[in-house]
RNA sequence: CCGGGUGUAGCGCAGUUGGUAGCGCGCAUGGUUCGGGUCCAUGAGGCCGUGGGUUCAAAUCCCGCCACUCGGACCA
């Protein structure tokens, strides 16, 4: 089709090349874009705003759980740094340093902060001297800066902006607690605002942050069948806190180690919302982060009355508490379906002459292509019952996707038989939980451990590695 | 970090045996058109990624660096 074409030229189609198609929506949709420094993006604004939108309903999420937020410092000296053996030799090789202040060599160097636990653990100290001061539950947003050796747009920043709660509680049962809500919170947020069905899980002892005791995760799959980590939710036990001398009065006046967690999202989030929803066409937003959740576009607007018409059209959708925009230059109709449905825009609103004259307008869902004609009065409500089954449908669609690349295997032969044919997915084995035979999935079958489902069978069965008769099951996947 | 590819106008590209740059789209202006990327006219826009070298002369040849990209390693 001569319209398939042009679209062709415009963006490269998902399906020949994945990862060229990835990179084109993200600048073709202008939600990035490039600067002269390797890893170090520009957030647009049709891609911030789709940041700003996760990050004010995820916030009041935290202020819901009771988080507050707080704002700490970028610079991480490297004595406080080195505090958590662990924790500096896992974040060491990838820490950008600042040497010096003005015209002056530092006395001691700076780590530009690619996470704040330390910084956090520092304060903590300072303000923690009683149990009454416990929970402490802080949140912050900010960017973070890691040297990465390869960089993708949204991916693998080197600076990137994220959230990162941090939090000390009085009893590792408390903290635990803390530990697996924010990841229910993460979990909840994935597919009830962004539409991605996720799997909850816990990370191998090789996979879990430095420092922590476990590693919590929620995972996506991308339409390629690769698994995306969208959110983190770490339990540190008393580790850090022991680590820098964290301590609080009890009850009884004895002397305790507040128990900690941390957990993080990040401008990643947006990478899995491109990959899960978007096709052929661009980019398909979930209409609840959607800057522009509706697009009105007139048909031949220089027609008596018809720019009136559509931007009537537009101030009753915005009254309605819809985030709506109109297109009124002159570029020609089909030019402007193409180019919003290639930015995502979840409903197009079409009104011309031939509906004036019926008292219609023409809706258009991006998750389907399907148009009807809708009488005005009835175009509130049509919209707003519109972006609620245009969200159902794709998570549907992306928990079909999921559905369809999963797999349960029991030997190594079948593992690597399950994503030759298939060409990725998630395939669930038992595991003997040993890092040798973790190490050798990876080596003979090319796949990593995404994690072990909260939700676990309850039977026995063998390592596909070693043969072991085992319980745990296991998820195994390729990962972005 | 290792290997392959690529850097020329905002984007996509051409540029021959070395002789100071061209096309399409887009952009600006005017007109025209409008139910799936309208059409016409006129015009603006280039430190040829960057730093060295060879040469009378470099977009073009050589070397370093930077960036993008595809593999691989790494990515708590």
């Amino acid at each position: 089709m001569a319209q398939d074409k042009r679209q062709v030229e415009a963006i490269t189609s998902r399906d020949v090349d994945f990862a060229q198609w990835y990179t084109d929506v993200c600048t073709k949709a202008e939600l990035i874009d490039y600067s002269s420094i390797k890893g170090m993006f520009i957030y647009r604004p049709y891609g911030y705003a789709i940041w700003e939108n996760i990050q004010h309903l995820m916030d009041a999420e935290f202020k819901k759980t009771g988080h507050e937020n707080v704002y700490l410092p970028m610079l991480i000296p490297e004595s406080l740094l080195q505090k958590e053996k662990d924790h500096v030799e896992g974040f060491a090789p990838e820490c950008a340093w600042v040497t010096m202040g003005g015209s002056e060599q530092l006395e001691e160097r700076y780590c530009i902060r690619p996470t704040s636990e330390t910084l956090f653990c520092e304060h903590y100290r300072n303000v923690i001297q009683s149990y009454r001061d416990l929970p402490k539950l802080y949140n912050q947003w900010c960017s973070v800066l890691r040297w990465e050796k390869t960089s993708r747009p949204f991916l693998r920043h080197r600076e990137f902006l994220w959230q990162e709660g941090h939090t000390m509680h009085a009893t590792a049962e408390e903290a635990k607690e803390e530990t697996l809500r924010m990841l229910n919170v993460y979990a909840d947020f994935c597919e009830k605002v962004l539409a991605m069905p996720v799997t909850r899980g816990i990370k191998t002892d090789k996979e879990k942050f430095n420092g922590a005791e476990e590693t919590y995760t929620v995972e996506c799959m991308m339409h390629d069948k690769k698994a995306l980590q969208a959110g983190t939710s770490h339990y540190f036990g008393d580790g850090f806190a022991r680590a820098f001398d964290i301590t609080f009065a009890d009850r009884d006046n004895g002397r305790s180690h507040p128990f900690q967690t941390s957990w993080g999202v990040s401008t990643r989030m947006i990478a899995g919302i491109i990959m899960v929803h978007g096709d052929n066409r661009g980019l398909v937003l979930p209409p609840r982060i959607a800057p522009i959740q509706a697009v009105v576009i007139p048909v031949a607007q220089h027609k008596a009355g018809v720019a009136e018409a559509a931007g009537g059209l537009l101030e009753r959708l915005q009254a309605a508490g819809v985030r709506t925009k109109i297109d009124l230059s002159d570029k020609a109709p089909g030019w402007k379906f193409a180019e919003y449905e290639m930015r995502g825009v979840p409903v197009r609103v079409e009104i011309g002459p031939k509906d004036m004259e019926k008292g219609q307008c023409c809706l258009a869902r991006r998750d389907t292509g399907e148009k009807m004609f809708i009488p005005v009065e009835e175009l509130e409500g049509t919209v707003a019952r519109l972006l609620d089954e245009i969200h159902d449908n794709m998570f549907a669609m992306a928990k079909k996707n999921l559905e369809d690349n999963f797999f349960t295997a029991e030997t190594l032969e079948e593992v690597k038989e399950i994503l030759e044919r298939n060409g990725g997915g998630f395939v669930m084995t038992k595991w003997c939980k040993s890092l040798a035979c973790e190490m050798a999935m990876k080596e003979k079958a090319g796949v990593t451990s995404r994690c072990m489902p909260l939700a676990q069978r309850r039977n026995l069965g063998r390592c596909p590695v070693c043969g072991k008769e085992c319980g745990t099951d296991i998820i195994w996947g390729v990962a972005y």
